[in-house]
DNA sequence: AATGAATGAGGGTTCATTCAT
DNA sequence: AATGAATGAACCCTCATTCAT
């Protein structure tokens, strides 16, 4: 499951980059000075400069996925069947931190890698992540839903992508919020005091009446 | 001000095709030939891709500035000073809706450099960007505090944050989300309604007391 | 004969940038920026950059001859058959040195055209320059063999390039030496004090005895 | 230290065409074709064409600096302190032609790239040679001057540039004179006996008196 | 007489990838 | 298992030149 010597240095130095410069930006040679591998071991270990994306892909949402399960069931078992949304959002804030543990750049790779699935031609993606994980996270969000603001599909539809477009651009871009916030405010926050801030904000958003009248274009 | 001809069909082919694939993705052969001129034409018009990118972002970035400020003046002067989030956060659904009018790219385009704008090596562009719009934004900025939840600096700034997560992963995006939508729910929104379906939820978010305690690492 | 407007601007800068940077390496761009002119305008006024150069060249190669010309007939009328080598050779460097007396960089520029006129497939130029002006030098050449040392056809050929690569060598990159000079021993020399030194040197060579026998390959 | 395989046809390549073109007139383009190699291979094994253009410098500039430190070596060894022109001038000459043993257009690239280094904006290429050559040639350059005329030393400076104008012209533009006087003498000279011929010359240059009167610019 | 706009050709360089070893 | 050498394709950019005005 995990990757050894040579494979290992690779996806390290890979979530590095990926995470300061995306995956367009960075180059494989990039990759390989970094791990001090020859450069061809890219190609040879993953195939591909892609397979190496997705295999950075997997080594994050298998986990983040069994661990959101996991205490979905425990919690579910001991007791009643709604959770409240606060109590679901720090579950996945949890299991993102969870996911962020061993390598300070994960979260910011798994995030651009969201990001990138959302862009036009990036179709073979998309069903890539979908076969593999669509269904698990849909149970998830399910019980998001019942804890929202009563809202038509479509409503839902949006509200769970402004909340994802909070998420991935705070994590995805943290290291330079970070030194921003570092230099304004001298002193930084970490991921995780970040994640819980999120919380709230994202709870009211979700649980927000929309019951206001459309503008007109100008 | 505006481009004409050779000048004019360049940014509108790179327009299109930034936001369906980002800055990086895309190449000035891709642009040129869409643009139906001359692969040379682009750095005899702009100097160089950097300097297509920022005349791309320029012709929108000043008349939302404008915008916003003209309509913000309007308003001071006509009645009382506080103006509630909802009409500030209307105000800029507005102008980002006027930028759009021209260019149906325009909004993805605009949001994707905000995007690229945080990325660690994009100190260029970055500084191109506060040094442009810097102080203009920071007036409309400090309006918004006015109305939203008392909190700590750091807060705000996290939470702004957030907001801007959730308007650049959208319109980023909306191309594939319509599309996704059109095809789960069998219709699909135009950017003003979505624009405006973000208002209340924005509003919900920034107005979100802040007084859970921490989750502790696990 | 001479140029105005425009087509003297670009003159004048062409020369300036040739002698400094050879012909090559200079850009009509930088030419017609720093004439201030149109970038077509090179094209217009002399056809071409090669157009241009051999403007450049001829501006400079024809009062040469007709200067030593004249005053070789001068001299002739005047006296006795006979020059000396001393005097041959500073009537050249007169005649050079008049050639330099508008623009500092003229001298250069046409050494640095002979040199070019001396590579591999540079025919046109070579042959344009020796139809143009190659019996008038020939001429001169004559009256130099008078004076110097009894020699063969061929090696008199010879050391007439030896001197020819000294003159062109030093003038080419009279910018560059006199820089040097003026670092190391805080003092520069004038183009005509040098022009004047090359005389014993250049006489002493051409009457230097060749009466060693060779040395074998090792 | 010398190059096998792809990167030693590579720098065949390069000297035969860089002796006949120049360095700016030669594209990389040129030279992978007729080396027979792929257009990316001059990257990938010198990194960029100027550090082929260096590559091929220091295949010559160091044998030859050794070459002539060895000689001078064992000449001081062997006898006397003093060592006259004619000799120290012959072991430069036979220093170039072991140089110019394994490839005809050696000695032509390492004159042209003297001519180069003393270009205006070639300050880069000026150092990288006076840093790893200048201090060797220095200590050939002062046993020159013992036997040369009494001079002062910016005297000596310019008669020494005199002298490098004369070998770098004539090896430089070798093939083109050869031509010439091939067809003119109906018999042409190798490059020894070119090298050959020099010797007196260059010794009557810098022995010759420079007891002249200055003249006056007309 | 002069120019702004535009272009075809070609410049050096870099990319992810392959292959013989 | 791993790598040094090599490559085809594509990158952005610059060149001298042309043409309509």
């Amino acid at each position: 499951m995990q990757y050894t010597g040579t494979a290992a240095n690779i996806v390290r130095a890979a979530e590095t980059l990926f995470a300061e410069q995306g995956f367009t930006e960075t180059t494989v040679r990039q990759i390989t000075a970094r791990a001090d591998v020859n450069l061809a071991a890219v190609n040879y270990h993953f195939g591909s400069k892609k397979g190496l994306i997705q295999a950075v892909a997997e080594k994050f949402l298998g986990p983040l996925c069994q661990n959101i399960e996991q205490v979905l069931d425990q919690r579910m078992a001991a007791s009643d069947k709604t959770i409240s949304l606060e109590e679901l959002l720090e579950m996945l804030m949890r299991a993102l931190l969870g996911v962020n543990q061993n390598n300070d750049h994960a979260l910011s790779v798994f995030m651009r890698l969201l990001d990138l699935a959302y862009m036009k031609h990036q179709e073979d993606l998309r069903d890539f992540l979908i076969e593999r994980y669509g269904s698990r996270v849909q149970t998830f969000i399910a019980m998001i839903r019942k804890d929202a603001a009563p809202m038509e599909d479509d409503e839902f539809f949006w509200r769970l992508h402004f909340l994802l477009g909070s998420i991935t651009f705070t994590l995805s871009n943290f290291h330079t919020l970070n030194a921003i916030e570092r230099r304004e405010f001298e002193s930084g926050a970490e991921v995780e005091r970040i994640l819980h801030r999120m919380i709230p904000v994202l709870t009211a958003g979700l649980q927000a009446r929309a019951d206001r009248v459309y503008f007109c274009r100008i």
